[in-house]
DNA sequence: CAGGCATTTTGACACTGTCAAGATTGAACG
DNA sequence: CGTTCAATCTTGACAGTGTCAAAATGCCTG
């Protein structure tokens, strides 16, 4: 128990506010997030947090940045771990395993990707830093197995990255924003999905 | 002009406030719209919304299901006057119709399939039942396709009827969030999308 | 013409984001 | 050791939100 009662200066509030932000809307939602009842959970006052994020936009932007950051944890661990040489088949890992991090950190992954942020809001510079390489990573994986011929050689590489990131994205939505609701039948239309991406090029 | 000076009554306010509504919306998105600022635009005071739509919620959704039925009006006169007797082509224009929809009404189309009503607030029974019916229609088409051979034989027309409307839907959502920005890469992204799927077939 | 009832209004409450001004403190410097 | 200063936190305030309760208004049916 390191809990020294009430110091004024709280150490590290910064992380503290990102942390309770994340549960407070993986239980609640982004509209279960305020910045008052963030500063009472934390036990500080409404506007304390203002002098670690200027705007409620910005707090929202770190918590997609950290998210950008777990993601690529997991998906490279993910590539790494994954046996057997054949490529779609650690494709195949690969996609399951972003829809399962979607899955399992929907808010999180909703201001990742979400208007809130990309819209409404204004993302941040080293947000628009982060998701821009988190989309380079993509397209490598589509120009690796591109280049082993497992898509149509007329379509660009870039074409390819766009259209199929797209859809996987939308999988992610519908089951993330309620329009889907059967969540045992994610991964099976997940592989209906695979099965039309990489058929396309034999 | 029909303005009689503000009667009591005002007639038809349910209907006057489903357009401004859609108005606000669509100059500012759904954070744009407050019942206050509505009324106030209607020249009414801020709860006599109250007495047409319970909620908030409810108001949304109706806002969603009149763009279901905008939506599905436009789809079948596209399909009714296409030209051509080539499936495909047909199917190609449907989707690029889709495309444009989603683009031209964004906010709509947010309401229609977003979580502000699917996940937080709660769909009207009458919005179940048209949004229901709309995906009837794209299951039919799917399944029209695919007793013309142009999907795997091996595939359920249900679950590729999930995964490429998901497809389709992650693109116009990508745009709409503003994720993609690059509105001329709409219909070039869209038809590679569409040749992976019906190249899968053959 | 009378009464009922759908419609509209006014007032109120709790909640939100955020600004301005003041209070408190740990650290840097003499 | 004492002073100063800047970072940090608090209090007070304002405009805006959704929505409820009670009062006002006027159209329509009898």
């Amino acid at each position: 128990m390191t809990t020294r009662k009430k110091p004024y200066h709280h150490g590290d509030l910064r992380q503290t506010l990102l942390n309770a932000a994340v549960e407070l809307i993986s239980s609640g939602g982004v509209e279960n997030l305020s910045i008052r009842k963030l500063a009472d959970q934390v036990g500080v006052s409404r506007t304390a947090p203002y002098h670690h994020f200027q705007d409620k936009n910005e707090l929202l932007c770190a918590i997609a940045e950290q998210g950008f950051a777990r993601q690529d944890q997991i998906m490279t661990d993910a590539k790494r771990y994954a046996n057997g040489d054949n490529l779609a088949e650690i494709f195949e890992t690969y996609v399951l395993n972003y829809l399962r991090f979607a899955d399992q950190n929907r808010e999180t992954y909703d201001l990742m990707y979400g208007r809130e942020i990309w819209r409404a809001g204004k993302p941040t510079e080293s947000l628009q830093a982060v998701s821009r390489h988190s989309f380079r990573i993509w397209r490598q994986w589509i120009e690796t197995l591109f280049e082993q011929g497992m898509f149509d050689r007329n379509e660009s590489p870039r074409r390819i990255a766009q259209a199929h990131w797209a859809s996987l994205h939308g999988l992610c939505r519908l089951f993330n924003d309620g329009v889907y609701i059967n969540h045992e039948e994610r991964d099976d239309i997940a592989r209906t999905m695979l099965r039309a991406m990489l058929r396309a090029g034999g």
